[in-house]
RNA sequence: GGGAGCAUAGCUCAGUUGGUUCAGAGCGUCUGCCUUACAAGCAGAGGGUCGGGGGUUCGACUCCCUCUGCUCCCACCA
């Protein structure tokens, strides 16, 4: 069959994806194998693919695919997050637009269209690995919402509850007006924002409520929180503001009078060294508050909105309101000047809202016994963070933990499993049922109808932390003296863990942390931290920017193989990726390469009396070397996860040596056939090198592996052993990488002199030279080789030298002397030159004296080597001049 | 404000205890080729004072100090 010169992807990937799910290849389960465990980084339920995903997946896959060819029990678990403030955003925008909105529903009505939103969304993205090609062990797909996974986050719940970690208190949390939510501290983001500084002046009471003629002015970048001020605040060593203690002053527009009090906390250099003090809206107004016991008088509502207490604007936006307040103060005279002014501004990472500081009643899981024994796991290697740098990032953080806000004021997500008894007290119990029971120790009248079950739900990561575990064994979280299930106990801990530095502390700390409560070991003992995907500028990839192209578009233009070739190129460990087209196009090309490297071993014929040629024989020799010696320096690579540099030497392998030099080598001349032994030769390195790029490019390689031989249903190329790197010879790798360069050098001069390939040329080279390799160079230069003593008349011809060898093509007439003298001028020069820097070092007694005496003869041996090509150069120099 | 990291060819990056003829790779560039696997290809070539300065050493891309320029993380200066 006449094969397309182009490779097509989209003929064969949906056919092997779905070959491999029908023959379960996949699967794993429990045997006496060792095992390869991955837990995937659950995404988002409702998520779309980005090259992110990409990236990260295609290394899990890469790493799963390599432990699967090694013999190991391979096992890759898929699975998705429920995502509680992004997949709850979603559904209250769906609902929003279709004029629902969610405070008409109740809680129950709400969930039943989350869930009918995740059934409808939910698995996109998992489909969308599977274009990928990503190996997931499909059969144990999970979700953190799943009923099993549910109970093992309510059970770890109470666990930590009844061990005293988790406690109720109100707090300064981190409002997300948009997602009506209070936010982890990891969840805001700080960003220098553009803003105004407004200078307010407030007027000093008379004592009775009305202003005198005197006011102090105040620096303030929030002036719509001023109707929520409880007092003034001076630095108490500040002169300037003597006069002003024991004095009330009036909120501007309002009225009010607050006192003025002294803290040291205020920096006198600082704006106008005097601060209004808002215990409800600022973190540090809040501890002054405390100190000084100042009431709170909270404005904002849950939406952002100045709420009745704020007297004025009441019902406007916080950003209108400052708006329009600015005129107001201006009307009323209050308004000494704006100015500009950048400060650092707290973003909520998931809906991008300005964060607001509020006081509410939240619950806390304590940190620093956690946090401690989350860090040893990192500083005594059990878990190894790769590449490294990123230890004094995660020491840095375990350091300075505070505790944990793990309530939601959402409804997508695990309910607190606290239940209120009508007297305001509670009970945390695992289920209603028990709650009651517990609650009847209390108050025994109480029933179940009294029990009010607290509104909240966990924080997402609060079930995420829990996923090494509980995707084998849902019942062991919350019970560390459970027995561990069969899968539980063969897959624990997971092997590697492939994801992004921006959850290190999210979910790896914290997975770090559950694995060792719960099952007294770390749940992965390598975490390989990808960078970010950027573009080519390096900018991150967003919708915004639109830059961020559709990894299923790639996929359909150029094929998986070559996307994840592509993403994997360039992307050293925990550096960011500059994702650039062309490097998929690279992909695309490689595949083309080896389709048509397929294409033309697959076309010859044996030709039963053939003798292998000299040059074949030497070829496949030498290629055998080179294979083994590469397959020892990828696995050397994939024990480092160097996952690029491996690939590197797999495709310089191929296209490289296998293509442009043993191919060329071996190749039979026009309608010739082939002999039996290269032609064997040549398949099997062939198919060596399909079963070393397969853990990259699964499907290419499944296509040609089965196209170059008669496999058996249910055969695959994904459950061969990988190459094994055996001995190799690198006297004759050496030897034949010398003869390369010779035909280069002749190669060079027939395009120099403008002389046809098809013309064959002499070559002489000195006695010396290892013969075993001429073949090759006569085939593939197109030369007849002598080997000689002497060159003869060599002002008739070219000479250039390989390491220390020197040749010498004859070319009567068609050499340019000048030219030709010039050349070898300043061979001499540079080589004098080089001598000198040598002789240099080897005239140093210091040097002879301390270096290591290799060292000492390599230098030697450059002196030596150096002096022959000088009087190589001198005598060709010679003869040219004709002296 | 605190901490960490980076700076090597036009671009993206390797360079693994300071020592092989070590200054590298891929891509791009230039030159010549539609050569009977592949022009998404073949053959050949050029290209860098390893950010600046100083120091340690027989020897520094590699270790130390300093300057400059980027990046990231953490952080409550209104």
């Amino acid at each position: 069959m006449e094969l397309s010169a182009k490779y097509n992807p989209s003929a064969t990937e949906d056919k092997w994806y779905a070959y491999w799910l029908e023959h379960k290849f996949f699967h794993s389960e429990p045997d006496e194998r060792e095992p390869y465990t991955i837990v995937i980084p659950p995404p988002n339920v409702t998520g779309i693919l980005h090259m992110g995903h990409v990236l990260n997946n295609t290394l899990n896959d890469v790493l799963i695919r390599k432990a699967r060819m090694d013999g190991k029990n391979a096992c890759w678990i898929p699975g998705t997050d429920h995502a509680s403030i992004a997949t709850e955003n979603k559904v209250v925008a769906k609902l929003k637009s279709e004029g629902i909105e969610k405070e008409s529903l109740t809680r129950g009505e709400f969930l039943k269209y989350a869930w009918e939103w995740k059934e409808k969304h939910g698995g996109i993205i998992l489909s969308q690995l599977r274009k990928l090609g990503a190996s997931c062990d499909w059969d144990r797909t999970k979700f953190t919402m799943d009923p099993d996974m549910s109970e093992a986050v309510i059970n770890t719940f109470v666990y930590f509850y009844r061990k005293g970690y988790i406690y109720r208190g109100i707090r300064m949390v981190n409002w997300d007006p948009v997602g009506h939510t209070a936010v982890s501290d990891e969840e805001v983001i700080h960003r220098d924002t553009v803003s105004k500084f407004y200078h307010l002046r407030y007027f000093i009471s008379d004592g009775n409520g009305n202003p005198t003629d005197k006011y102090i002015i105040i620096a303030t970048t929030r002036p719509e929180t001023i109707m929520a001020d409880a007092a003034i605040c001076i630095n108490p060593e500040d002169e300037r503001y003597h006069w002003l203690k024991g004095k009330k002053v009036l909120i501007p527009l309002i009225n009010k009078e607050i006192p003025v009090i002294e803290d040291s906390y205020v920096e006198m250099g600082f704006g106008t060294g005097c601060l209004k003090v808002t215990p409800a809206h600022d973190v540090n107004d809040y501890e002054i508050g405390l100190r000084h016991n100042l009431p709170v008088l909270d404005i904002i509502d849950d939406h952002g909105r100045l709420n009745e207490k704020a007297l004025i604007l009441v019902g406007e936006d916080r950003f209108d309101a400052r708006h329009k307040i600015e005129g107001m103060l201006r009307e009323a005279g209050n308004l000494e000047k704006v100015e500009d002014y950048t400060s650092p501004v707290g973003y909520s990472e998931r809906t991008n809202a300005v964060i607001e500081p509020r006081l509410s009643m939240q619950w806390f899981l304590k940190m620093d016994d956690l946090a401690r024994e989350a860090l040893e796991s990192v500083e005594s290697g059990k878990v190894k963070l790769i590449p490294d740098k990123y230890r004094n990032t995660y020491r840095h953080w375990m350091e300075n933990v505070r505790d944990w806000c793990i309530s939601r004021q959402l409804w997508w997500g695990q309910r607190i499993p606290a239940y209120y008894l009508p007297d305001g007290s509670f009970v945390v119990e695992p289920t209603p049922e028990a709650a009651l029971e517990a609650a009847r120790k209390i108050n025994p009248a109480v029933t179940a109808e009294d029990l009010r079950q607290d509104e909240d739900v966990l924080d997402t990561w609060f079930s995420s932390w829990l996923w090494p575990i509980s995707v084998f064994d849902p019942e062991m979280p919350g019970h560390p003296d459970h027995k561990p299930g069969k899968d539980l106990a063969y897959y624990y801990p997971t092997s590697d863990l492939v994801t992004g530095p921006d959850i290190l502390f999210f979910w790896v700390a914290r997975m770090i942390m559950a694995g060792n409560e719960f099952m007294h070991d770390v749940p992965f003992r390598n975490v390989y931290l990808t960078g970010i995907v950027r573009d080519k500028l390096g900018r991150k990839m967003s919708k915004t920017l639109g830059n961020s192209p559709d990894p299923l578009d790639l996929i359909a233009k150029y094929g998986a193989d070559a996307v994840r070739l592509g993403m994997l190129l360039c992307s050293s460990a925990g550096n960011d990726i500059l994702y650039d087209e062309a490097q998929i196009e690279q992909g695309r090309n490689f595949c083309n390469k080896i389709w048509n490297a397929y294409r033309l071993i697959s076309g010859w014929k044996t030709d039963g009396d053939a003798v292998q040629p000299e040059a074949s024989a030497v070829a496949v020799k030498w290629f055998r070397n080179k294979l083994h010696e590469t397959v020892a320096l990828v696995e050397d690579h994939f024990s480092k996860f160097r996952i690029s540099d491996a690939l590197m030497a797999i495709y310089k392998l191929f296209w490289d040596d296998f293509c442009s030099w043993y191919l060329e080598a071996v190749k039979p001349a026009y309608n010739t056939g082939i002999d039996r032994k290269t032609l064997e030769a040549s398949e099997e390195f062939f198919e060596a090198l399909l079963k070393m790029i397969h853990p990259v490019m699964p499907f290419i390689t499944e296509e040609l592996w089965h196209a170059m031989a008669d496999r058996q249903e249910g055969e695959t190329i994904m459950l061969q052993r990988y190459p094994s790197a055996g001995a190799y010879d690198s006297v004759l790798i050496e030897n034949f990488g010398n003869a390369c360069e010779a035909i280069a050098g002749v190669r060079n001069i027939r395009q120099q002199k403008n002389i046809s390939l098809k013309e064959t040329l002499e070559l002489k080279v000195r006695t010396g030279f290892p013969t075993e390799v001429l073949p090759v160079i006569e085939k593939l230069a197109n030369v007849k080789v002598t080997v000689t003593d002497s060159f003869g008349d060599t002002a008739s011809g070219v000479s250039f030298m390989v390491k220390t060898s020197e040749f010498f093509v004859p070319l009567a007439g068609m050499v340019d002397t000048a030219e030709e003298i010039a050349r070898l001028e300043a061979v001499i020069a540079y080589q004098e030159k080089f001598l000198e820097t040598v002789r240099k070092k080897l005239s140093n007694e210091k040097f002879v004296n301390s270096a290591p005496e290799k060292v000492v003869a390599m230098e030697r041996k450059k002196e030596a080597d150096s002096l022959a090509k000088i009087a190589a150069a001198e005598a060709s120099l010679k003869a040219l001049k004709g002296e």
